[in-house]
DNA sequence: TCTATAGATTTACACGCGTAAAAAAATTAT
DNA sequence: ATAATTTTTTTACGCGTGTAAATCTATAGA
């Protein structure tokens, strides 16, 4: 077993390969003779030699490398699309690099500034929406190609995949006029997120569309503690008779969290048996959600379709000619999660 | 402002600084006189020049990366911890890459793996536990600056920071047993996760040290779904009428998420006063354990003061003479967060 | 068997920065 | 002001790999 190799040179002389071969084989496996590639398969596998990750990208036209961003970690929503994506990522032979930029612009900015310097072959970016640098992120976007998913801004990079929210919301609207009385939208009155804005449209649309009156309950509240601002709203609503019997849209999964919280403290019953004082629902399907009281009937958003278009189309412009392809948009369906809430 | 500047030695002429000294300055700014020090910050605001990351860390005896794996960030307890330290990372000066295991061996080896061909100047790893593959984080460690932090493995590593099990449990059985019935342990028969196994023990012997007969409800399950878990066992134990009026200590918060779940599935009133059936305890301050219903009683570890000392010592390490130093290792004291599950 | 061609090898240089050693310059102490 | 010390500059080489061009070799098809 020797000692350990420390450069390709050394490898070469061992497993009887050239170097420039090596180097193409590590590159890309598939570009080298199926018996070439079995025999430095072997002499790797004997020698346990992995090229130096540092001196492999200093003269590479195209890193393998990719990065990720999302909004908030400490979200589960994103931490569980962030897992998606990086699986998506490693099964393309790409090397994910994941960020958060923690509610904040800045650390959006900063994610982008270290993600340049690594000369990531491209970026799968869902950004903060209104918080966000829109001028420093389409600078970054005309450097490096960069795919957008889960919130959209115009004219920032060459494709954004998403939900469709007026489907969803439109779904939803449907399904509560149907079961009982039609909803309220509850929502921050100056979202953070591009989509809330999209789904507050929605709702009205859909609202309207079905002849009734609709209704927004625009609270207030900064940041993105969700939950804690459907809380502490929730206790001033529920105090309130008018909402008696109502039924609540929530604009996302965190607020309603905060506002079944709320309705289990001030005794009001949740659900959509006759009996209960109120209706609750959300969007997003959260992790949670199936585990609050009641369980949150919601909406989830197909993560798999989404993940799997921004991943292949990112590899498409990293692969492509880069002809002058169009901004590609796209956006996928919700489905309808029935639970106890309403 | 003219075309791009592509290396230091461009950097250098323009700024009237010489390359090593620059060289010097990006590996640490302290490092050069003052007067230098802004005329270089001022060259580089200028010309928004960046070193080459790559071959930067070709030949320096030691990067500024540090290594941060947790074992899976879709738990929102991990994803805060994993946030701070990579806080804490960063305002030291060095630069966090953040994994997550996801729950598996496996992936906690291709974590470290991958780790290594990075070169980090240490590693801070909250293994995964039981299902760790001990032998390769040993040999990682040797190869690597190693701090454990959450989870001990013994042998693994420089130090080891985490709670005071043994403190935390006995706070809570202690505070259960004044205020009512005392507490029966709810834990998963084969925990994955060492701290599990010192929680059995330490409430084993708080009980006993107030004469009280310990009882565990140890339910199966395999992997990390906790609140499933729980909430699968917790339907099975409400229609047990055994269990009316009882006091249910959780081993960790999401276990109780799916309890206090099934309780309420189950028309079972939790909470500290008269008229309730069941009081519920857990053990982490869990992210959303404020906003369950009810509001989950809990012990909060001290995260704060892990993460502090963890970083810090990592730095000792790096920056030490590294001397045989001893294995070092402290348990930091948990806070009981009451609130009205029991 | 000969030829066309994909694939491998040889040779050579480039990448951008780390680092060492000696000399020069700037700063501080005496 | 001079000496002692710190800091910067000059010079030069090394790191481990990418990549290009020319040459050689294996494979397949006629």
């Amino acid at each position: 077993m020797g000692r350990k190799i420390k450069t390709m040179e050394e490898f070469a002389s061992l497993s009887g390969i050239s170097r420039p071969t090596l180097s193409k084989f590590f590159n890309d496996a598939q570009s080298v003779k199926k018996s070439t590639r079995l025999k430095i398969e072997q002499a790797i596998e004997k020698h346990d030699y992995r090229p130096n990750f540092y001196a492999m990208n200093q003269n590479r036209r195209k890193t393998k490398n990719i990065g990720l961003v999302v909004p908030n970690l400490t979200d589960p929503f994103f931490a569980g699309i962030a897992r998606k994506l990086e699986e998506l990522i490693v099964l393309s032979g790409y090397n994910p690099l994941l960020l958060s930029s923690h509610g904040g612009p800045e650390q959006e900015i900063a994610n982008l500034d270290s993600l340049r310097s690594i000369k990531p072959a491209g970026v799968l970016l869902a950004p903060l929406g209104r918080a966000s640098n829109v001028k420093k992120l389409k600078d970054f976007s005309a450097l490096v190609p960069t795919v957008l998913f889960d919130a959209n801004v115009e004219g920032v990079g060459e494709a954004f995949f998403g939900s469709d929210n007026h489907q969803s919301i439109g779904l939803m609207v449907d399904y509560l006029a149907r079961t009982g009385q039609p909803p309220k939208f509850f929502e921050m009155k100056d979202p953070i997120n591009p989509n809330a804005y999209k789904r507050r449209a929605a709702y009205i649309s859909a609202m309207e569309k079905l002849g009734l009156e609709p209704e927004l309950l625009q609270i207030k509240g900064d940041g993105w503690n969700f939950e804690e601002i459907g809380f502490a709203s929730g206790r001033q609503i529920m105090q309130d008779s008018k909402y008696r019997g109502a039924t609540i849209l929530c604009s996302n999964d965190r607020l309603a969290i905060g506002l079944l919280s709320a309705a289990y403290e001030s005794g009001l019953r949740v659900g959509h048996s006759a009996e209960c004082d109120l209706r609750v629902a959300g969007h997003d399907d959260h992790p949670f959600s199936r585990y609050t009281c009641p369980s949150l009937t919601t909406i989830a958003q197909d993560y798999d379709a989404i993940g799997e278009r921004s991943v292949s189309e990112m590899l498409k412009i990293i692969d492509g000619a880069n002809g002058i392809a169009e901004r590609s948009e796209e956006l996928f369906e919700g489905r309808l999660v029935m639970r106890s809430s309403a």
